[in-house]
Order: structure tokens, then C-alpha cells, then sequence
DNA sequence: CGTTATAATTTACACGTGTAAGGTGTAACG
DNA sequence: CGTTACACCTTACACGTGTAAATTATAACG
């Protein structure tokens, strides 16, 4: 009911002054402070009795660091995302670390009010997963030019941290596996919400259907929001069409979800009529009818890795920047290989 | 760079005192405090110049308030708990309010932590998704006993503020739907990592098997972790039975995807062979293929209405306990009815 | 016993803010 | 001209903490 107690309470109590308390409390063993037995034994008895716990807050005026990691995460529901979260919230919790969550929706105005936040000191550092960062790049400067301790995920530019996976190479070995299988007509979904998130994905698609010879046919492209119905609808679009694809690659396994239900819907079968294949390699993507193909990044050591980054660069703002690549492993399933009958 | 700009400093560059500065930047119009336009201009001027913002660490703890609300959540991959983060999570943004994530796994000693951080003022309160709370009765009442707010979701206990969904109702919907299609031999697929979460529906699974007057067969109940591919297994388990079901019901939608994959994996047409349904009403049921049959309850509602009645309890600590209770509704997809053909 | 070294504790300040209470200066009015 | 009223601004305190510096108590030693 009363307001909690503090170390003024635990003094009075204990009969000592209140930095007494202070001392005993923080005991850093072979400190120069000394406090004899007796008075130690008093005062923890009194912190006991009453139940006393120090004011976060308080301390963080004082020390200058809040133990608060903000994470700008674009949306809660694609899977991917939220490996990345996992390992961010689970190394944060080894170091003891807090996470506070900001959802962008891909909304710059949220991002902005977000940073706003490291501003003003409740944050001790930042991890920004997908963002239009690129759009504020006044509001990063500045924070970076006064040192706020920043983690793109994934995101590489250069002069900032960051942990990325290897897109590229992903993309190439996943459109090798297509093309392998003797696919000419592969549709691509590509959510386009970002053209930055998408567009090493797209420039892969077109270099290696050129490299094979074959022509990019445009028609074969559908852009589309972010949620499984966005794929789905995507996926219905191209299968519908007058020269249907052989096989989809949606940009992601959430998409590749939507895909997957649109090609059962015409009663197609997976992979003998059109093979299907995701990116991310989420754990959805196994628990899937047919299992998909899919290009894994290892998340959750990404989302760990950033943590680590951010952590460094908070004890030791003027180190050189860090940036770490994952490799990436195409996971080949049923969805583009059939099993041997 | 040099550390963040305090009002001390805007202050000396405008050359008026440091209270007059707050007074300006806090200027609630219709105040007691009176400034000439002109010194607040040059206020204004200054801050601007310096880019100053003010600490909300220091404005946190002269004022009480944190304007932060913690978030325990078991785990980062179940859809349905993910639904109603993002209720709270845009109620609190709505609200202009900060969100402080703790992932639990269940796990008892991290839900202890978490509530030491709302003792140490460092959240104005806290949202307790499904928790061991009942096993830390202790502190939890040492926290109602300060005053400190606290929402349950879901979790009906009297005497605290909750939110739940009616889980009875739509358990029984969902059996007598079952029961209406004709099945007797209806597996039940129990992710019972807590007993509490589940034993409703474990309840009502055994009442309305009885009141159909079929024996209540316990080797049509399966316990399993929490994950899809525990879902997967269970399914497998109840599937190679000598005497298999004709219908299974998973506890939640997120067990229904390893659930289905099974079914599949072994030849059977859902639903035809085996009918499934789920339980939650998660946007990723109605993507499956066939779509899944299941319970929906509102979860961003809910969400959104837990932050309401947690920043009803923290401008008003003693007003009498809040408790919603939300319908749920049956929705019947193909996992359960065959399109008519 | 007086001095001194050192152990034990306290006093004092800082972190950055909000705001009550006090102090100036100017204008109005008797 | 003296008083009063008021607009404007500043001084002063509080929030709860960590810790340097000053103070007091204790013990050792000549």
C-alpha cells in the first residue's frame, strides 16, 4: 500500500546513515570501503525486514546506463522476425539486459519516435531489424554522432554494425536447386513492402534465369504484401495465368504459406505440378504439407551475434565498426523434390 | 559525441535560470507560471540549437512514472499469444506507452525476475500472460499489496484484474460440432506443459464425450510439449494406434500444424480420413491447407483491453477489480466439412 | 597518556528533472 | 511619493541513488 521503501527507510530503521546502507548493499568485496560485521548484519536485516529493493530508475540517473535494449521489429507475425527476436531476448537475458519492443509496421513514424527514445537515455542501445532507417538518416546520424550504440539487423552499410545474412549467396544456391530441376517458368513473389529488404532476392532471380538462358518474363513476378493471404492471392495470380509456372519462389516462408494453400486450392499437387519453394528457413517451413524447401539463416545466432555487437559497443563506443555475415544453407525438402516413390 | 544537452545547458545559453527553461518546454497553457514571449523564444532557440530532449530517466523518477508496462509472455512462437501481444502492444503505442518484453518458457525463475523489476519501479505494471503466477503466490501478493498493477491474461482468479476468453463455451461448441459430424473416436492432441492452461478443455473434452454417451477412451489422449513438432508426433502417436481416430482435436492451432503434417504424411485425407480442428482462431488456422477448423477468440481485443484496464488500475489503484470476460466463436472451415463437391 | 595511523561511519555532492515558494522589478493607484 | 498588486523570474527542495571527501571512533604504539 505505502510507497516502497527506500534506503532512507532501511537506515532509519537500522539506526545508521543512509549511505551506510548504500555501502553494504552494493559490497563489492575488496572495496576500499570497510563496514564492520555487526553494523552489516543490522542493516541487511532491516533491508530484509522491510522488503526493500533499489529504485531502478534511481540507479539509472545515477550510473548513466538504463540496462534497456530497444528492438524495432517491423511486425509480429512473420516467423522469421521473431527467430531474430528470440535470440536477441534470450542473449539480452544472459547479460541481464531488458528489452523494450517497438512494433514499426513498416511505419516511419513510428522508427522515428522509437529513436526519439534512445535520445532521451531510457535506452542504453538500439537493434533495428528491417526499418526505413535509410529514410531518417538525420535523426541516425545524430544519434550515431553522439555516440548512441546502434545494431542494424540486418542491414550493411558501411561505418555502421551490423549482422546480416548472406542473401545473395542463398538466393543463388536456391535458384541453381530450381533451375537444376529443369524449372524454365519460375514465379517469383516478392513482398515489396520494402525495396530494400527485396531487391538482391530480385537481382538474383533475373541474373541466374539470364545466366541459364532463359528469358525474364515479367508476368512471372508478383509483388504483394507482407501476410500469408498476400501469397496466397500472389500465388493465384500466377496460376491463373494463361502459361502458368512450373515452380514458385516466394521471397519468404510466410508467403511461401499462402502460396502453398492457393496451389492446393486448384488441386494441383506439390511438387509434381509446380514445386514451391520458401527463404529464411523458419521452423514453420518444416511443419509444412509438403515440407519446403528453403534457404536457412541461422536466426537466432543472428539475433545472439547482435546482442553481443551492441553490448561491445556500448563498453567501448569508439571501437571499429562490426559487422558480421552469416553464411546461409539451402535446405532442399519435399516441396521441390519428390519423395523416391 | 559530448554527452546529451541537459537543461542546465539550455538554460546558460539562453541566460535565464534552469527552472524557467522547464517552465518553458513544460508550458501547460493555463498555467499558474507566467513567461514573457521573448525569453521563451530564446528558450525554445536554445533547445533547438543544442538539440536538447529531455531525460525521461530523471522525469521517471521525479514523477513516479515510468510510462513502461511489462510483458511476460511464455514463449515467441505460438501465434495466439503473439495476437494478443500485438493488441497490447498497439494499446500501449496508442497510449503513447512503453513496452518491456519478457520471454518466460515457462520457466518460473524468469517470471520471478520480472516481477523484482516491477518492484523496482522500473514498470508502472505488468501484463502476466500464462504464468506459473499461482506458484508465486508470494511475491505476487506482496505486489498487490503495494499497489502495483497487474493484469491477467488469461488467467481468471478473484480478487485481480483479468482478461480472458470463454475457453468452456468454445470447447463445447467445438465437441459438439465434432460430435454432430458423427465421430466417436475423437483424439485429443493435450499440450500440457501447464496443467492449468489446459485443463478446461481437457474437462470438457471427457463431459461432453460422456453426456454423448461414449466412453471417455484415454489412449485417445495425448500430452505433448508445446511446439509443432510436438503436435507433429502426438498426431503420429494417435495415428498408428490400432484403433486411430476418426477426428482429433489439438489443443491450439499452433499443435494443429504438426498435427496436420502428420496426417498427411501418412496418406490420409483430412478430412475424410481423419477431421481436425484447433483451437484460438489464429490467422496462420485459415492458412493451412485444408483451412482448420477452430475456436477463435479475440486476441488483439483482449489485448488491447488488458492495457485498458491496467491504465484504468494505474490512475486509480483502488478501484475494484476489472474482469472480461470475451465470447468465442466456432468457425467451421474444410478441416472439419468437406467442400461440397 | 599522547600521538598517530587506520578502520568505521557520516556528511556532502551529483545525476536531471518538476514545481512550490520566494524574490525582484514595474506599473497602477491612493 | 509610498504602498500595493502583479507579472516575471530565480532560488530551493525533492525524487533515490552511488561515491568522494570529511569526520569520528578505535586501536596501536612510543
Amino acid at each position: 500500500m505505502a510507497r516502497s521503501p527506500t534506503q532512507a527507510d532501511v537506515a532509519k530503521l537500522a539506526g545508521v546513515s543512509r549511505s551506510t546502507v548504500s555501502f553494504v548493499l552494493n559490497n563489492r568485496r575488496g572495496r576500499a570501503i570497510s563496514i564492520t560485521e555487526k553494523t552489516r548484519q543490522k542493516v541487511l536485516e532491516a533491508a530484509q525486514q522491510l522488503g526493500y529493493a533499489p529504485n531502478a530508475l534511481a540507479r539509472s540517473l545515477r550510473s548513466g546506463q538504463s540496462y534497456t535494449v530497444g528492438v524495432l521489429i517491423p511486425n509480429l507475425y512473420n516467423p522469421h522476425y521473431l527467430e531474430l527476436l528470440e535470440g536477441i531476448e534470450q542473449e539480452l537475458a544472459d547479460h541481464s539486459y531488458h528489452l523494450a519492443l517497438v512494433v514499426t509496421n513498416f511505419d516511419p513514424e513510428r522508427e522515428r519516435s522509437c529513436l526519439q527514445s534512445l535520445f532521451q537515455q531510457r535506452l542504453d542501445g538500439l537493434i533495428l531489424m528491417p526499418t526505413f532507417w535509410d529514410l531518417l538518416s538525420d535523426e541516425v546520424r545524430l544519434l550515431s554522432d553522439r555516440g548512441r550504440p546502434m545494431v542494424f539487423l540486418p542491414d550493411e552499410g558501411s561505418g555502421v554494425d551490423w549482422v546480416a545474412p548472406d542473401i545473395r549467396g542463398g538466393a543463388e544456391m536456391l535458384m541453381e536447386h530450381l533451375l537444376a530441376l529443369g524449372h524454365c517458368r519460375i514465379g517469383f513473389i516478392n513482398g515489396a513492402v520494402r525495396p530494400k529488404l527485396t531487391q538482391t532476392r530480385h537481382a538474383v532471380y533475373c541474373e541466374k534465369l539470364v545466366a541459364a538462358g532463359v528469358p525474364c518474363d515479367e508476368s512471372l513476378i508478383c509483388d504483394c504484401g507482407p501476410t500469408m493471404q498476400d501469397g496466397y492471392q500472389a500465388a493465384t495470380k500466377l496460376l491463373s495465368s494463361s502459361r502458368p509456372p512450373t515452380a514458385i519462389w516466394a521471397i519468404n516462408d510466410l508467403l511461401a504459406v499462402g502460396a502453398l494453400r492457393a496451389i492446393h486450392a486448384r488441386g494441383l499437387r506439390v511438387p509434381e505440378d509446380v514445386a514451391l519453394a520458401g527463404f529464411d528457413g523458419t521452423a514453420l517451413a518444416a511443419q509444412l504439407y509438403p515440407p519446403l524447401t528453403t534457404i536457412r539463416s541461422p536466426a537466432r545466432l543472428m539475433g545472439r551475434r547482435a546482442v553481443q555487437i551492441l553490448l561491445r559497443r556500448i563498453e567501448d563506443p569508439k571501437c571499429k565498426p562490426m559487422q558480421t555475415l552469416f553464411e546461409t544453407e539451402l535446405i532442399v525438402r519435399r516441396s521441390t523434390v519428390p519423395a523416391k516413390a
